[in-house]
DNA sequence: GTGGCTGCAAACATTTTGCATAACT
DNA sequence: AGTTATGCAAAATGTTTGCAGCCAC
């Protein structure tokens, strides 16, 4: 998304098109995966107020562009850009990286509940923790060392 | 599960069997569905402390009898019995009701994510949002009258 | 009897809000 | 210029923890 798009959809809605929310996008697509609102305001650094990036968010999701998912069982949201794909958040209890699975699984699950069971679902939020390929691969079952990720 | 099996389980992982957490597996079971740590406390009014209550959930399901579930968008966890079956958790955002989805989807994708990407799942959390089939009915789109569950 | 458990209150972490000032349009 | 957004600090929320006394074992 360019600058001048991001700063479009902003007025579209009727709200402005402000530095501490155009830094806040700038962060989150730089980081191309998930930031809590800390680390956004850790990235933005010292010109950004916590408070301020909390509202950002806040108006950045209610005109779309991102949205937040509960990963792992640290009490903070994560927020990302929002993808034109719904997928599966994959959680490495291990290394505590999170993948984007990204597939038809959640299309197919969309599909099931709607024409099975009359569920019209709009928003799917899917995490997936487990241990990934290469945790998976060094050690089975033993967490790797030094990679504490769990809590 | 009665009440001698439950004492027996936590007894066999080297936890006492007291007042305060068969009382909060009892609101549980009862309530057979989510409650949030402050609607157990209100269940077991007068006799159970909230912090108590935490400390209870966390031990129950330490021995995997209860499991915590993210619903919506209220910044409290849920807790529920633990079911053998995995199931996604259906939110219809018009009336707030949170229906189980028993199925196989779940343990479809945790196949398609062992065998095509090596990816272990151990614990899924599948949260939909939408709207249910009386919702859907009585209105497309526009909310039912009085029945705010959208923030 | 002893060690784990409870209740209370206080700490903690995350997110929200009130208000004066600054910045976008 | 007019209003919306920001920064700061303080409040609100949900959860955890320290400690003295209690209860299950």
């Amino acid at each position: 998304m360019t600058r001048d798009s991001l700063v479009s959809v902003l007025r579209a809605q009727g709200h402005r098109a402000t530095r501490p929310r155009l830094a806040v996008h700038d962060a989150l697509s730089a980081a191309s995966g998930h930031l809590t609102a800390e680390q956004v305001a850790a990235r933005v650094d010292g010109e950004v107020n916590l408070a301020t990036v909390y509202r950002a968010l806040s108006v950045l999701q209610e005109v779309g562009l991102v949205h937040s998912v509960r990963l792992g069982d640290h009490g903070s949201l994560s927020w990302e850009l929002t993808h034109p794909d719904d997928h599966a958040h994959l959680v490495c209890r291990v290394c505590g990286d999170v993948d984007h699975h990204v597939g038809n699984a959640v299309e197919q699950l969309k599909d099931h509940l709607l024409s099975g069971h009359g569920f019209e679902a709009t928003g799917v939020e899917l995490v997936v923790t487990g241990v990934c390929v290469s945790c998976g691969a060094d050690a089975d079952g033993a967490p790797v060392p030094g990679a504490g990720a769990t809590k």
